[in-house]
DNA sequence: CGCTCATTTGATTGTTATCAAAAGAAGTGG
DNA sequence: CCACTTCTTTTGATAACAATCAAATGAGCG
């Protein structure tokens, strides 16, 4: 199966299949490898990826693992204002840290960024880039509506759909399952629940046969019923068949 | 006591003040009146601001009442995503509608976003929209931990004195009260509360003399201690004292 | 005055948090 | 391979918070 830290996908392709699933036609123009073939940075767990002493760059593509943005209030509660997975650029806000919920793998994103940024305000990869702001905008929305509006059984019904969707986009995951190595304190800040209800919550969905979560590893058995207790809804371009990127190697059938 | 409605702050006033507010720094090449000054469209309480049939600018500046972008769950639950007042300028994104809370005045914008967006990058102008965007973002992730880690009486004291300072720094709040025309169903759905509750939680914040509601009109009694106990962060930049804008016409200190 | 709509109140239920402790995983060194 | 440690998840019991239901009060308006 699938590992987030452990994938043998390229940076450039990462960011190539993002692109794509968020425009839902085929980006050129990124120039394969140049652009991104940088060292990586590896952040250990628990680190500030835009901490002091770091190098310089501003924008950074994760490769690898999970990152976060995270609010810390005063009196010691955390909330996790989203998940940052592989494919993701992240830049540094001023406001929230960012921190590594896993080892993350990181290049320098600050060339790529440049590109997508200030080309021709028509081109493709313009285009591209405007799109896959506003989906990371759309998915923020998608947030307050799952702490406002959502009973615990939706949330974690709803992070599991999403995560799973940008993940498979990226070459990331099977039709059905995915690595997700994230602890359940961490699902907890995020959802805005305390860690036993997630363990609750998720017992409670592998009894209802909808999502079986085992050691990091999330198998959703019944993505439509799913969908449809979370009010899901894909934040991803509908994409012509054709337009397909292919599967990579190492990518099979859930089990 | 101002009115959201009926207040005589010029639209080209509105913007300017909403901007200088973000940058902290004076902001000219508004071109005054111009770009601004164009006949006003009202739209009704509960109707969509980008509903068919209607002129086709794609940008408006509210100039008076208050919107909200709306998510509608199929089972009838509903989410409001964040509220537009006077000052700001809202776009359709395509995901979500923009409901009229209460009667909503509006001018047509698009010119003046064309200007905020295409001018030489290092322009004031481009600077200082960044800098609005940037803001607007980081109240969607305070709305994310409003909703997701503070208690009802939090969310309320939070929401309390983000709108304050919103309509204080464009002339349309005293020191410590305001105009807020919104009726509980609609705070509620805001805060993702039902209605009831957000009727005791007011009553409460009353109780506790640190902010008093009655019909329409907020006075906030004790702005440190609110701050305090909501953990709320201003998200405007600190502003020199001497680049203050001057206090418009009719504008008193708290009664 | 009487209508309608919004807010308030009271009673009750349901959901989720908290606390405390047990069980399970994963790693370490003997 | 086992004892030991530490961290994570699970379980059970209880409490706090907020939702729901139903009804009363209040405010605005013709």
């Amino acid at each position: 199966m699938l590992n987030l830290n452990q994938h043998g996908v390229a940076p450039c392709d990462l960011l190539r299949r993002r692109l794509e699933a968020v425009t839902g036609r085929a980006v050129d123009g990124l120039g394969d490898r140049a652009l991104l073939d940088t060292p990586r940075r590896t952040i250990v767990f628990g680190a500030d990826l835009h901490a002091e002493g770091a190098p310089r760059a501003e924008a950074w593509l994760v490769v690898g693992g999970v990152a976060g943005q995270v609010r810390l209030l005063p009196d010691g509660r955390r909330q996790i204002l989203n998940l940052r997975l592989p494919g993701d650029i992240v830049q540094n806000d001023g406001q929230d840290s960012l921190v590594a919920l896993t080892p993350v793998d990181l290049v320098d994103a600050l060339p790529v960024v440049r590109e997508l940024t200030e080309g021709p305000p028509q081109s493709s990869l313009r285009r591209a880039w405007v799109a896959a702001l506003r989906a990371e905008h759309a998915r923020l929305n998608d947030q307050v509506v799952r702490l406002g509006r959502l009973s615990a059984y939706e949330r974690l019904a709803h992070l599991l759909l999403e995560t799973h969707e940008r993940l498979f986009h990226v070459g990331l995951a099977s039709a059905n399952a995915f690595h997700l190595p994230l602890r359940q304190e961490m699902i907890a800040d995020l959802l805005g629940l305390s860690v036993v209800h997630v363990s609750r919550t998720t017992q409670q969905l592998r009894r209802d046969r909808l999502a079986a979560t085992r050691s990091n590893y999330v198998t959703l058995q019944d993505r439509d019923r799913l969908a449809d207790i979370a009010c899901y809804v894909s934040r991803f371009a509908a994409r012509p068949a054709s337009n397909r990127f292919e599967r990579p190697a190492g990518v099979r059938a859930a089990g």
